[in-house]
DNA sequence: ATTCTCACA
DNA sequence: TGTGAGGA
């Protein structure tokens, strides 16, 4: 039984996850007067506060930026070098997630391993390309 | 209990 | 960037 994969992604959504300043602090270790610095900075950027919400919130987007500059700024990098950096991974992160977001269309079990469905693969569009894996070895077929 | 802004022995 | 004040 194939798992149809569109329907995970609309199933389960990253924007769903919201967390207010102490919580994204004590998920990244950055401190709460950091991610306030580096947000008026306009490094990262929190969800838009209302009337009601006077309190910063984020999503997993802003989780995996303050993440990302965490790390190289913990490798040695500046903060901007390390912003610098996190933009980067991020462009290259969102082009990768793109790529499996339209090319993945189902996944399905044979044997202890994966069969992922990764779309049409010839111009007459007969054709799928299918990657078998397990573990960390992929094997390729045309079927 | 948490978060916010502002100022700085 | 840290910390404390004074509010909400």
């Amino acid at each position: 039984m194939a798992i149809p994969f569109e329907e995970l992604t609309t199933v389960f959504s990253f924007d769903d996850f919201v967390f207010r300043i102490g919580e994204l602090s004590k998920m990244t270790g950055v401190s709460p007067r950091q991610l306030r610095y580096w947000e008026q900075r306009g490094y990262i950027k929190s969800l838009d506060r209302t009337d009601d919400k006077r309190a910063r919130s984020y999503n997993y987007a802003a989780y995996v930026s303050v993440k990302i500059i965490k790390h190289y700024l913990d490798d040695g990098y500046t903060l901007e070098g390390a912003v610098s950096q996190m933009r980067s991974a991020i462009k290259y992160l969102t082009a990768v997630r793109q790529f499996i977001r339209h090319s993945v269309t189902s996944v399905d079990f044979e044997d202890g391993g994966a069969v992922i469905d990764l779309g049409v693969f010839d111009g007459d569009q007969q054709k799928h390309l299918y990657a078998h894996t397990r573990g960390t070895d992929i094997n390729y077929e045309i079927r």
